[in-house]
RNA sequence: GGGGACGUGGCGGAACGGUAGACGCGACGGUCUCAAACACCGUUGGGGUAACACCCGUGGGGGUUCGAUUCCCCCCGUCCCUACCA
């Protein structure tokens, strides 16, 4: 134990009632029997805001210049939550998790960084303003106070000088600097995109507003309407965010793995195919030119652009128009119904197959989908099975083109084919593989002018528009003449105005106030409308991590010496249902911005830990099931300590947990276990902290609680550090604080040295404890005579004090269990088998039988094969 | 359909090739109490025994190993993500 000197300790609220003074041996004040949260936590909580203690000095708080420590810095970060009126479970053990690794990386030795902040832009605050009429800005500063409130009652380590909020003008002003760069660069651009559509509340919809195709609100069915909107242009990004994953070794591979299902790279080719009449090409995108000579039929979306060209003023035009108006009017979720019958419709029209000419009838189906590959298809139906099931349900010819080898290639298909096997009928690659007909038919169609080997990904431009009210504006202004104009940056930020009426009514609200939209043109003077679109929160918290290494710096985004200090993130936490969309989207702001040249890396989060969700009765926890356990009211009736310690015991760590009523007691009761273990030891032995005691004279009791110390500190270090393994670390103290007591309550308990270990034991029991539960430790460390727990440097295991003098080995034969003996720690292999042979019990499953092998384990087991 | 995770007491879980069930909840017994609750102490995988001994036991089946909850293969089951992505 290091710390001893008690200079730093600053002594508050003793005067309150359930404390007494006694005027020995130091006045040092005694604690009360019994444990009271109700008056540890806030006492403490005001020390540590009083004292700043958890604010790191290494910032650009407003621009001066800073001189960076040279020592080992930790950004510990959780991502930041969306206001809404209370935390709950999730954020608890959220929170409490990056609290622990924060207070533990602090007490190793290093410049920590711990902050909070607040997702405050989106559609909540704004249906609460819709309803209520009460300001969106309004609603948003209450929330964010109740918020802080509940965090600060938590005791969370978090460095409040850098609090911010994504939507304060300080900092929606840098998302739009941060906007414009892309903009600058062509990778933020304007252009249409169908968007969901109520037509009874006349508002646009986010995909999550629309349920099984209707409106979550007023259940009137959702249409798809083409509005002209902007893209962040992530998909120039793909290799470089499914390349840099490789740096990602940290992060959980589950999560890499989802992100790169979601880019969804694949080769293939693309293919031209001309209209019969000459007047069209039509490009496909297939993963399989190979079945090229296999395509029997091909497919438009129905919102391909050239299906209205193809049939107009033919004799299927209506019947081509019904069908693609009956698409339009179903959501993409019941397109995308599992096994929904191959519907489709005949344009009349065909198109020449680059290969062989073959002339393929055209057909529109909305199992084609406009916003993958080209919206437009070759149908291969011998070896695609969607294209096998088309093919069946409206007679279209079947042939087939790749057949394993040994088997018939004129033998008729009763399902698509999609295994390897040879070319055959497919001309120049008949006989090839697969891969060669790939790498064949793509440099042909090079050759030809057909086509070429090409990539596609699943990924899709970030559509950022939101026809909303609470959002960053987009800084642009539309002039007449001169276009789509960045606004300067010297007029960032583009102030959302204030409105009547928060309701979308087919734009966004912002176009309701003419005083917003009406202004000049920043290139030509002229009049001109400004951009009424507010972006998506995402954009937001895509670089927050950034911003609060200088919450309040006015001359930029954020300085990037000091970003470069603390960046990338040591350890970022947060729930898995994040793993694409946010974490996808912070990595690329992040390439963004190194390829700009402001930071100096290419990843933000260096290491990744995605938690478990918290359950109840079965069912995540939600207001609308009724199942919720508010933080506070476990705060109310047990303290903040119980309940961070039983968020993080319940299970491990990465794991879905059960929140149980009646777990949360054994939490609380394990804390007045801790409590009365140390104050009987604060009494037993009065002063200040003592030493690590030696092992000379110690009875065997008390060496071994001596030691369990020493293995308790070592099991917690590696857990927390190395394992995020929370609730085996919480154990492993709760094992220590029961062996202690039980040596504190036994016969030998007043004997001068074992009274010494009890107190060491409830020293360090209090001291590795303190990540987990700070408010209570806190006050028994003090109470114990040290200094602030938050600044004394976490205990090294004392490696002599772990080993045994004896050691108990397990005695198998043939792998079973038969006896035990105990030995001397460094006993000879022969020493530990001839004590092994004479144990009655290993004696008589020896008896008779020939030993034909020992195995020795030193310190561990002795295993006797026989026969 | 594709991808991933996981199956251990009544429950949450522990054991990263070496004593299966740490720690906690619950249950049972006891102490305290007029009593109950709380608290504290003890017991608690199944079978078996007066008590030992002993036998069985980590979803099922096989394999590797002196030794498997752990590694490999097959099967069964659960959960999550994703899904007509050409």
């Amino acid at each position: 134990m290091v710390a001893s000197g008690r200079g730093a300790v600053t002594r508050g609220g003793w005067g309150e009632p359930g404390y007494t003074r006694r005027p020995m041996p130091e006045d040092r004040p005694i604690l009360p029997e019994r444990y009271d949260p109700d008056r540890v936590e806030p006492r403490w909580q005001a020390v540590w805001d009083a004292e700043r203690a958890f604010s790191s000095g290494v910032l650009s708080r407003d621009g001066e210049s800073m001189s960076l420590p040279d020592r080992d810095k930790a950004y510990v970060l959780e991502m930041l939550p969306y206001p809404s009126g209370d935390i709950h479970m999730g954020h608890v053990k959220n929170y409490t998790m990056g609290d622990v690794i924060a207070h533990f990386r602090r007490r190793n030795g290093a410049e920590v960084f711990h902050p909070m902040g607040y997702d405050a832009f989106g559609l909540p605050a704004e249906n609460a303003a819709i309803r209520t009429g009460e300001p969106p800005a309004v609603v948003t500063a209450r929330n964010i106070a109740g918020i802080r409130t509940q965090l600060k009652r938590l005791g969370f380590a978090i460095d409040w000088d850098t609090e911010i909020s994504t939507a304060d003008p300080e900092y929606y002003r840098w998302t739009q600097w941060l906007f414009l760069r892309m903009f600058e660069r062509g990778l933020a651009e304007r252009r249409e995109a169908p968007v969901n559509w109520c037509p009874t509340d006349m508002t646009v919809l986010a995909n999550e507003q629309v349920v099984d195709g209707r409106c979550e609100r007023c259940g009137s069915e959702v249409d798809v309407r083409q509005l002209t909107q902007w893209f962040l242009r992530i998909t120039d990004y793909a290799d470089a965010l499914l390349d840099d994953m490789d740096l990602l070794t940290d992060w959980p591979a589950r999560v890499l793995s989802m992100q790169r299902n979601w880019i969804g790279r694949s080769e293939g080719a693309r293919v031209i195919f001309r209209t019969e009449d000459g007047a069209h090409e039509i490009p496909v995108f297939t993963t399989r030119p190979d079945t090229l000579f296999g395509a029997t039929f091909f497919l438009l979306a129905p919102e391909h652009p050239l299906v209205a060209a193809l049939v107009t003023g033919t004799d299927r035009e209506r019947d081509v128009t019904e069908y693609v108006r009956a698409a339009a009017r179903s959501t993409t979720a019941e397109r995308g119904a599992a096994d929904k019958p191959k519907t489709g419709v005949y344009t009349g029209r065909e198109v020449i197959n680059p290969v062989n000419g073959a002339r393929l009838p055209v057909w529109v189906a909305d199992y084609v989908l406009m916003d993958y590959g080209t919206g437009a298809v070759m149908a291969v139906p011998g070896h695609d099975e969607r294209d096998f099931a088309f093919a069946r349900a409206h007679a279209l010819p079947v042939v087939r083109v790749i057949c394993p080898e040994g088997d018939d290639p004129s033998a008729p298909l009763d399902e698509a084919y999609v295994g390897d096997g040879l070319l055959t009928g497919s001309g120049i690659l008949d006989g090839q593989t697969v891969d060669q007909a790939k790498a064949t038919i793509s440099s042909w169609l090079q050759a030809h002018g057909a086509g070429e080997a090409t990539v596609g990904y699943r990924l899709r431009d970030w559509l950022i528009s939101r026809q909303r009210y609470w959002g960053a504006p987009i800084p642009i202004v539309h002039c007449p003449d001169c276009g789509t104009v960045a606004v300067p940056d010297d007029q960032l930020p583009v102030l959302l105005p204030e409105v009547d009426d928060y309701a979308p009514k087919g734009q966004s609200p912002l176009a309701g106030s003419e005083e917003f939209v009406s202004t000049v043109c920043p290139r030509c003077g002229g009049p001109a409308r400004r951009e009424t679109d507010t972006m998506d929160t995402f954009v937001d918290s895509s670089w927050y991590y950034l911003r609060y290494t200088a919450p309040h710096l006015e001359r930029a985004a954020f300085d990037t010496d000091v970003v470069d200090y603390w960046l990338p993130v040591d350890q970022y936490i947060g729930g898995v249902e994040h793993a694409v969309l946010h974490l996808l989207y912070a990595r690329f702001f992040t390439k963004v911005l190194h390829d700009i040249g402001l930071i100096g890396f290419r990843e933000p989060f260096a290491r990744l830990f995605t938690q478990g969700m918290v359950y109840r009765d079965g069912a995540k926890m939600s207001k609308s099931k009724g199942n919720v356990v508010p933080p506070d009211e476990i705060v109310g009736q047990f303290g903040a300590d119980t309940l961070r310690l039983y968020v993080l015991f319940m299970g491990p760590a990465a794991d879905d947990i059960e929140w149980s009523d009646r777990g949360v007691v054994g939490a609380r009761r394990f804390l007045d276990r801790l409590w009365a273990l140390a104050r009987h030891a604060s009494q037993a032995v009065p002063g200040d902290l003592i030493e690590r005691p030696g092992r000379e004279g110690l009875d065997g009791d008390a060496a071994e609680l001596l030691r369990k110390c020493e293995s308790t500190i070592a099991k917690v270090s590696e857990d927390v550090a190395e394992r995020f393994s929370f609730h085996t670390a919480i154990s492993a103290v709760q094992e220590l604080v029961n062996l202690a007591t039980r040596v504190m309550q036994g016969d030998d308990a007043r004997e001068q040295g074992t009274a010494g270990v009890v107190r060491y034991a409830a020293q360090t029991a209090v001291s590795v404890l303190f990540p987990f539960a700070p408010h209570i430790t806190s006050e028994l460390w003090e109470a114990l005579g040290g200094p602030h727990l938050w600044t004394v440097a976490w205990p090294r295991p004392h490696e002599a004090l772990l080993v045994r003098d004896t050691v108990t080995i397990v005695v198998q034969v043939n792998g079973k269990l038969r006896g035990r003996v105990d030995v001397d720690a460094g006993a000879a292999d022969a020493d530990v088998l001839g004590a092994a042979r004479v144990e009655p019990k290993v004696a008589a499953a020896l008896d008779g039988k020939q030993v034909v092998r020992e195995v020795v384990v030193p310190g561990r087991l002795v295993n006797f094969v026989v026969k």
